[in-house]
DNA sequence: CCCTAAACCATATCAGTGCTATGTAATGTG
DNA sequence: CACATTACATAGCACTGATATGGTTTAGGG
């Protein structure tokens, strides 16, 4: 009946945009589309405005910290593994800094909430996992411990990637999920090795972004 | 010399911005300056631009959050106290959701570090009395364990007062301080007990306004 | 095969944004 | 009192996101 919208469009505009992000370029109707070959008015048509890029945006950030959590190997040890997807997270927030501001920088709408669900779902999952293999205390409820989990991991990302603290204090995540952990019920000793076994996926601070 | 600067006009406007803030009215040159008789080139006389009027209200921010932790009465509890204060930070961030954002949004530069710094001292201080009280073993660096509080309470405030999680998620404070603190050193039921106590300081909970 | 209806999109234009240049009025100091 | 210096009002700048309009392209039914 019609023309059909060329969703190659789509993704080439998003990329642009979440280039300009990175080399925080201001991202403008006009600035976006230069270049590219298509006019301003795509725009709307694609996402209906500059705030549906946002919100697309948003969503690539969801869905690049979705694929990261996803590298993180299932091992024998779940709390290791708890650990892992926390210095996962951790990693995508130093890793794409702009990205991660604007995923918790607007109002949530719904589809938001959805993305962010589906990361805590799956922190959730293994929350269970150690209480099945007897980690934690029968009477820790997953979804609390998960979100408790969540809390420190974007405390520390928010304060790190987009604030005021240095890189170094990333380490502090080790003592935090350990004290956490361990008061689920976890060995002290033992939750401590799992901890920093799991936080070893974070990159060496290497060349510092922090300040002093 | 020449005509000086009326600083009631300064107190007026950043006012002003900041009750556009709390009603969600967007800030522009010429609402900010709308109905108050001053002319738009008094924000460049006063703030040097809008830069200077989201900085400004960057440090109006953290003045009302030093203002808030300063009605917290210091008692003979010092982990009270700890628990005190991250129910005071974290209820500041709520009564004042988008304040809070603006403070942590833009790149921070030296005086917003300046004023985050100076609220940190203020963890620093009781963590030192708790530790002189015995309450945490002596291999605690106090900046430590300051930083690790301020982690939970800004993953906390963010995630609810403008995130996705809602409101009854607070009293997840209790779990984590109280894991933080005990790990320290402190006895866990008496720690438990502290820090339930301090966290009392939290409004009910009240007209939700989180999401189910 | 073609021809119509729908969708895509280029152009021009709009109101509104932060900001600045210029001239004027006010004021504290010498 | 005179004047240098500052505050400020006006008008205008380049830019923003958004829209109205109509031309162009494409898909699908006859």
């Amino acid at each position: 009946m019609a023309r059909t919208k060329d969703p190659a469009v789509r993704t080439l505009l998003i990329e642009r945009a979440g280039q300009m992000l990175r080399t925080r370029e201001p991202i403008t109707l006009r600035s976006l589309v230069a270049g590219t070959g298509v006019s301003t008015m795509a725009v709307y048509t694609y996402f209906g405005g500059m705030d549906g890029v946002w919100k697309a945006l948003r969503q690539e950030g969801f869905t690049r910290l979705a694929a990261r959590l996803a590298t993180v190997a299932t091992s024998a040890d779940p709390v290791r593994d708890l650990a892992a997807l926390g210095a996962a997270y951790v990693r995508n927030a130093l890793d794409n800094p702009d990205l991660y501001r604007v995923m918790f920088d607007a109002t949530f709408d719904l589809e938001d909430s959805d993305a962010a669900d589906e990361t805590l779902q799956r922190l959730v999952h293994v929350v269970e996992r150690a209480k099945g293999a007897g980690r934690f205390r029968a009477d820790v409820d997953p979804l609390e411990l998960a979100t408790q989990s969540w809390i420190i991991g974007h405390g520390l990302a928010s304060l790190v990637a987009t604030g005021p603290l240095p890189r170094q204090t990333l380490t502090n995540g080790i003592a935090l999920l350990t004290a956490l952990f361990t008061s689920a019920g976890d060995d002290p000793d033992r939750c401590r090795r799992s901890v920093e076994h799991g936080w070893k996926e974070l990159p060496p601070p290497g060349l510092s972004r922090g300040r002093a």
